[in-house]
DNA sequence: GGCGATTTCGTTACCGGTCACGTTCTACCA
DNA sequence: TGGTAGAACGTGACCGGTAACGAAATCGCC
């Protein structure tokens, strides 16, 4: 009412405006907003009431400025509209956020590579505290080594292989699990339909795979890897996957190319999992529901992502302490899409 | 090799730095790197090599605290990790990118309604010059006309209806013509499997199914709309929908509840659709491969997206200009998963 | 060579906070 | 009542850029 000091001052209140309507220094209402005490009731009661009559909100940018901290962080990956990706980014920004962070999230796009460097230099920005690189490619894992930045870099791959990845009967990935439970039902035969071998991700399930075959006693059929993920690309890639003949059974590199190929023994008349079992890998929320619901590896992305993040942020606050982030094992689990082979 | 300058001073450079090591004041150095030219040869060199050498990144923190402007913007919505909403994040995102802003991605847990707070609150911080909210329930719409903050503000709901959704034979969102492609294939007894009422979007299409039941001269199932989007919730709500008896198609209110539904079917032995038509709604990429391959509408996110971002950059950079988005129509996609009633 | 008009450049202030230090006030005790 | 420790508060500088303005250098032309 009176003063005619408008509500909405256009660019909004600093801590000077507070402090002069308050009676007070700029440096006593810095104090009150900083919430450590030492302010006598009386002022208190003054900044307090100026503060919401001015409506203030701090300037992180100032701020910022003084104290060289952003509280900025980026993350970046490809397809992050996926399942697995983009739940991992949510479980990421939730613990970015809760920690008073905040999350750039870049989301690349595989075919332009012009896309890569332009969003790598924005992390060579020196306001970016610190950044997450989930599911790369080899591409994207090089580029993020030259990165030039002293700023903490987190890279999620599948799991974390160990030196010695299959030692000590340790299955880092879940594959050896799936084509053992596979082997249990009476499968010989096991086909591997990959995924794009440009990605780290798809390389350890094939190695997997072969290493499975190996330790089952059988001999590991050619991977056919000419996918892209996508669901279309398993449909497509069906026909070359079963052309050796006489096979019973076979991993998809994940759930959705799990699903185009499903689809295309459907299409021949080939009964699942009668005639052939699928089995892929992820488990999509979807894949219960496939038809038949399909036996995969569950993988907890968003617990993947949050625990990156925590190893990011511990790395920012805590330099000196080993952040190594300590991924959940992937589960096997068991549905409809898999049983005996035929007689 | 002379000087001692090591390489990597820690905290930057500062073009006050770069202005001393090149001999002329940091006011030039700023107008080198403004890129407006007008510095003579010799100067320009001594400042292109004095940044190279001191590997100069400029601080967009003190840049946006000189000139009020921060670049960032926020995205917010639920369940970012789904096809439409994460397409729809990407296709903003790279429209941000491209236009030289910065987005925070807030992925909103439908649970818990603290975080929707904290999320808003940190909107209400000053130094977000915009907001992009997707696919809103309605206590998210509340919440945010009730944001306090002059920075411009857009949300994206399904499509943005005219005044008179349904006069002229307009259909914003695609329904109609699923409707009316069930009935041209001669189906009368059409159900609805509705999404979460309390979203926009499920209600929107829920109302536009009882439209177009009435505009073909049909009587509106009673909805059923327990679900939650998810495939899960369309298996569960199975047995409602079609408890009326007679009914020889279902229109989904998504793809994935329609896949859940078409389990069920397929688990009581009805065929597909040569018993019961089934239909979506999204065209997520994996709807070509389910089996049967789904009939649904296709809805470009990433365009919707994209639009959007441009019309809040357009608000920000032209408040002006009239800059309401223009999305990209729904369009029906016919696949094997309807057909004709049975006889 | 001298003059004015343009370029080019440097000086100073400012954005909105925090930090370091010095001053004032209060409270307690001799 | 005076002295003093410690709490409370204010002053000035600084973070790293940009904006505004005036000074200096350059150029063209007579």
């Amino acid at each position: 009412m009176s003063g005619g000091t408008g509500t909405a001052d256009k660019r909004g209140a600093t801590i000077y405006d507070v402090a002069r309507m308050a009676g007070v220094s700029h440096q006593t209402v810095s104090r009150y907003l900083a919430g450590k005490g030492g302010l006598r009731p009386r002022n208190r009661e003054r900044v307090e009431a100026a503060l919401k009559e001015l409506n203030y909100r701090r300037s992180h940018i100032a701020r910022s400025l003084a104290t060289s901290r952003t509280y900025r962080l980026a993350a970046l990956g490809y397809e992050l509209s996926g399942t697995g990706p983009g739940k991992m980014m949510q479980g990421a920004s939730e613990v970015a956020r809760a920690a008073g962070y905040s999350l750039d999230i870049i989301s690349l796009d595989p075919v332009s590579d012009s896309e890569l460097s332009d969003a790598l230099d924005l992390l060579g920005n020196r306001d970016i505290e610190g950044v997450l690189a989930t599911a790369p490619t080899e591409a994207l894992d090089r580029a993020l080594k030259g990165l030039t930045t002293d700023a903490p870099v987190v890279v999620v791959r599948d799991a974390d292989l160990p030196e010695r990845p299959y030692a000590d009967g340790v299955d880092p990935l879940g594959v050896h699990a799936l084509v053992q439970h596979l082997t249990t039902l009476g499968h010989r035969r096991i086909a591997h339909l990959g995924g794009p071998p440009a990605w780290v991700a798809a390389r350890q399930r094939i190695d997997a795979y072969e290493h499975a075959m190996h330790a089952a006693g059988l001999e590991p059929l050619p991977v056919v890897a000419t996918g892209d993920w996508s669901a279309q690309s398993g449909y497509a890639a069906a026909p070359e996957v079963l052309a050796p003949g006489g096979i019973t059974a076979v991993v998809a590199a994940n759930d959705r190319m799990a699903l185009g190929l499903m689809l295309w023994l459907h299409e021949q008349g080939i009964a699942i999992p009668r005639d052939v079992s699928v089995v892929g890998y992820d488990d999509v929320p979807e894949a219960a529901f496939f038809h038949p619901p399909l036996t995969t590896v569950h993988l907890d992305f968003q617990a993947i992502g949050a625990a990156a993040m925590r190893s990011l942020i511990t790395m920012i606050e805590q330099p000196d302490v080993d952040a190594r982030p300590r991924f959940p094992s992937p589960e096997l689990v068991l549905r409809a899409s898999s049983g005996p082979p035929p007689q």
